[in-house]
DNA sequence: AGTGTGACCCCGA
DNA sequence: TTCGGGGCCACAC
């Protein structure tokens, strides 16, 4: 399982970002978005976790991650170009949407 | 087997 | 917009 999710997320592309929701859906996991987040908390170097944010409503992200880890993962979206305000981010504009199944 | 915990998520106030 | 409550699933005791 925590393969397959870990899969989902090395398809994000450089500059976008995807919910935990998201990346457990497209992994045929629709209730898994806890076990999404758990999968990343190794913070394996060969993926790139940072680009795994929250949802907020429908059309914004957030970083959900506490402390230095948090401004870590602010920091290196930023550096990928993606806007983040404070702690949130726009979904519509950076949101990653993965084919496998579609909304 | 039961309980607590978490980088979740939706809904209502 | 932010806060709380309830539902969710896998892991560690």
């Amino acid at each position: 399982m925590f393969e397959e999710l870990r899969r989902y997320v090395k398809k994000i592309p450089k500059g976008k970002v995807a919910t935990y929701g998201q990346v457990a859906l497209a992994a045929g996991f629709p209730t898994g978005s806890r076990q999404a987040a758990w999968s990343l908390k190794t913070f394996d170097p060969t993926l790139p976790w940072h680009r795994v944010i929250g949802k907020i409503n429908n059309r914004r992200g957030k970083i959900l991650l506490r402390g230095a880890n948090g401004v870590e993962q602010a920091q290196r979206l930023e550096a990928e170009g993606v806007t983040v305000n404070g702690i949130h981010i726009d979904l519509e504009r950076f949101g990653h949407v993965f084919r496998h199944r579609a909304s």
